[in-house]
Formats: structure tokens, C-alpha cells, sequence
DNA sequence: TCAAATTTGTTCGTATACGAATGAAATACT
DNA sequence: AGTATTTCATTCGTATACGAACAAATTTGA
């Protein structure tokens, strides 16, 4: 491998750094109230119900410490409540408020155009696979 | 579009987002001294010669801020040195040292590695694929 | 030639992510 | 039952990224 030889701009990590950072612009455009965690955050809750905190952060692929921060700054924004789990006292139970409900269903719309804006320079065929590449590259699904 | 049909596992953002984790984690395993930033600022500069602070910064992806910070680093760790340009006495030109080079050359087996493993779980067609379709999301080259 | 606009590099403030260490609670194991 | 291990949530420290505002230098254009 000549030193010479190594092209920055066709490394995968490279590429997914750039391509990341122009989804979180298009992504602030589209909704500048929230980050795509905090999205991630809602749309998770609303799926799958009220998770404990620890595993909301896991299957949003964050630690624990990164989700207290943002468990806590939804529930100050009154999105999120907690409530404690009376089988395990060690547990805070997340769950969405009706205000954090009207506020995923508002956004979902924006996070549909978020997508297609960042996919727009490729084909609808381009898309499909780029998703399904990306799916293997990230890993399994915390489907729990 | 029903708020219900949204999955956040399919989208985009959120793939590019753990995708990228997984690399991250892949690219400090094999080269735990650097970030990908540093690298790639090697790696430019090793391809293009020296820059200005700003013009580094803008060839890998980097805002002005962000590109100081990183060339204080590399400079304290003696990889890169500034000179003044005699042209224009707002420039500080940013040129690998000998220590830089020897650095970058040392270091691309690993970035090769990196590459290769972040790319592992894709067949050789599907790598290729990839590396094109992430090449059109993240927009144009900055070729300059 | 000279005033206006742009560019360069810097600092400051803010947001963000995560590793590591901690104490409390639950679970596993014997 | 009782000890060891694991899990939960929290805190602290550190690294990182970037927008905005700024002064100095350069370029543009009248």
C-alpha cells in the first residue's frame, strides 16, 4: 500500500461523515426544534410504549449517559414523563405525554420530507439500496 | 402518512447515524491515537501540500473553529507546522512535518484495515455500491 | 485612490457525546 | 439465606463540533 496511493474521498467513513452532516442541516431546516435524537426519542416511544431509560437509549443507540441528558431536556419541554416502575424501584419508566403524542404525529410529516430531501440526489432505486446497505453496515436492531 | 407507519429503522438519518458509530468504534480500535478527523487532515495535506488553516478546514468538511482546534492538536504533537505566507499576512499555511509524514505513511495500512472492516459486512459489489451512492449524498468534492 | 465588501484566523458560548466511577436495587448462584 | 454479579440511573470529566462575533488584512469596484 503506497501512501501515495490512499484517496481520502472514496474511504466509507470519509463519505458517511460528509453525507451525515448534510442530513443534519437539512434536518435542522426541517425541524429546528429538535435534533434527530429527540426524534429518534419520540418515534421509539411512540412504537414500542414506554421504556425505562436506559433501554430507550439502547435501542435509540445511545449510553446512559447521553440519554439522561435528553430524557431529561424532553421531559422539561413536557414531551416525556417518568414515572417510577413498581417492580423495580432502580427504574424509570419513559413514557410520551400527550403533548410529546401531538408533537411526533405533527413532526412525522417533516421527518418523511427530512428523508427525501437527504436521498434526493439519487434515484428511488439508488434510495432502496443505499438503505438496505446502510442497514447491514449499522448492525442489528435492538428489536427488544 | 399515518404517524403509526413511520419507522425510524429504515430511515436514513438514523442508519448513516449508527453506521457511523460502529465505524467510529472500528476506527479507534485500529488507530487509537488519531480521530478520523486528524487522519484525514493528514491525509489531505499529504495529497495536496500545504494549506491555509481555513482552506484545511474546508477540504475535509471542517468549519473554521473546529479546523483551529484540530491544527493546534496536530501542531502540539508535531505533526504539522505553520509558516506565515509572505502574500497575504493573514494566512498561516499548514505544512506536514517530517514527523507528519512518517505518521500519515504509518498509519495508512490502518486506515486500509479500518476501511475494510467497516465495509465487512457487505460483499465486494455491494462496498463498491456503496462508496458511490454515499459519494452522491455527500455532495460535491472540494476539489480545489 | 479610497470606501465597501470579503476573507482569514481567533475567541466565546453552547450543545453534544461518551467513558468511567458510584451507590442503590435486583438477580443469579450456591 | 447469603454472597457475588449484574443492572439502573446518576455524576463528573473530557473531547468535540459549530454558530456568531470580532479585528486585521486583502480584494473589489466606483
Amino acid at each position: 500500500m503506497n501512501a501515495a496511493a490512499y484517496s481520502l474521498d472514496s474511504q466509507v467513513g470519509y463519505l458517511m461523515r460528509k453525507a451525515n452532516q448534510r442530513h443534519l442541516a437539512i434536518f435542522s431546516a426541517y425541524m429546528p426544534e429538535m435534533t434527530p435524537r429527540h426524534f429518534a426519542a419520540l418515534a421509539r416511544l411512540n412504537e414500542r410504549g414506554p421504556l425505562s431509560q436506559n433501554d430507550l437509549g439502547r435501542q435509540i443507540a445511545m449510553d446512559a449517559a447521553t440519554a439522561k441528558v435528553m430524557v431529561d431536556k424532553l421531559a422539561e419541554n413536557g414531551l416525556v414523563k417518568r414515572s417510577s416502575d413498581p417492580a423495580d424501584r432502580r427504574r424509570r419508566l419513559i413514557g410520551l405525554t400527550p403533548a410529546g403524542q401531538a408533537r411526533f404525529a405533527a413532526s412525522v410529516q417533516a421527518a418523511h420530507t427530512i428523508t427525501a430531501e437527504t436521498l434526493s440526489p439519487l434515484t428511488a432505486d439508488e434510495a432502496a439500496h443505499l438503505t438496505t446497505l446502510l442497514a447491514k453496515l449499522a448492525g442489528p436492531e435492538t428489536t427488544a
